[in-house]
DNA sequence: ATGGTAGACGCTCTA
């Protein structure tokens, strides 16, 4: 079995590359980040022609997020149902027999202590809640994949020092990340490449990618048992070069 | 403190 996780920036004009990626890559699941757009324009039909459903959950410009898998989805959530007033969207759930995948897109925090940073808080204690109170078995095959827009720690970072206190790694984002790990959940990209310094985010700006300044952002975490059965995981770092480019690469990983 | 780039949208916001 072989999982995919993505933040392509805009799916309808990286629709060529993602469907490239699909023919070549063959996984079984992807989980996609930064839609930026609604599920009625969701690109469905190139999406099924590659041989994929997708289970979506869409916002106009900013966000969204989908599941795609070879086989149908048993059941679709979206959100954290917590009732709590949220307009983006940035969660989705599929249940493929006994199998669960999340896809999540952390919010990015834009500035410390500006009200997007209080939200990025908020999300990861509502995120942290949201898992005890819907995967009590910490046994059965959870996969929770995405763009968490945290490093977790110096082998996360090209330059560690530039990111000190920054949105991106910062000990009150960094602490509730490590919480919701220790419950149960394996970074299992961290324990096949125990050496880190590998990227899956490079910025856009001052030659960030050819010089390699980049960080890690992209997780694909997974309940203990199936952890156990990755045989490996990787950044497909060409999805990075040439023409139109996401600013992130897929991270991938594979199952026995 | 600023600017560098990209995407969607509509002359600005978010990352």
């Amino acid at each position: 079995m072989k999982i995919a996780t993505w933040n392509v920036n805009s799916v309808r004009s990286r629709l060529e590359r993602l469907t490239n990626f699909l023919f070549r890559h063959q996984p079984d699941i992807v989980c996609l980040q930064e839609l930026k757009c609604l599920e009625e324009v969701f690109p469905y039909n190139e999406i099924r022609a590659a041989g994929y459903f997708a289970a979506v959950h869409g916002q106009k410009t900013y966000n969204g997020v989908a599941v795609l898998s070879r086989e149908e989805a048993d059941e679709i959530r979206c959100g954290f149902e917590d009732n709590v007033e949220d307009s983006e969207a940035r969660l989705i759930w599929a249940r493929f027999g006994n199998m669960q995948v999340i896809s999540v897109y952390v919010p990015n925090g834009s500035e410390i202590g500006s009200d997007k940073w209080h939200y990025k808080l908020a999300w990861l204690e509502r995120l942290q809640k949201y898992l005890i109170i819907n995967f009590p078995d910490k046994d059965s095959p959870l996969i929770i994949c995405g763009d968490t827009n945290i490093a977790r720690d110096q082998l996360d970072m090209a330059d560690p020092p530039a990111w000190e206190n920054t949105v991106l790694y910062h000990p009150d984002i960094v602490r509730p990340f490590e919480s919701i790990l220790k419950g149960g959940l394996v970074d299992v990209f961290r324990e096949k490449n125990p050496e880190g310094k590998i990227y899956s985010w490079w910025d856009y700006r001052q030659l960030a990618f050819p010089r390699n300044d980049g960080l890690r952002l992209d997780y694909i975490l997974t309940s203990r048992p199936l952890a156990a059965r990755c045989t490996a995981a990787y950044v497909d770092r060409d999805e990075r070069k040439g023409e139109k480019p996401s600013d992130h690469a897929p991270v991938l990983a594979e199952f026995d």
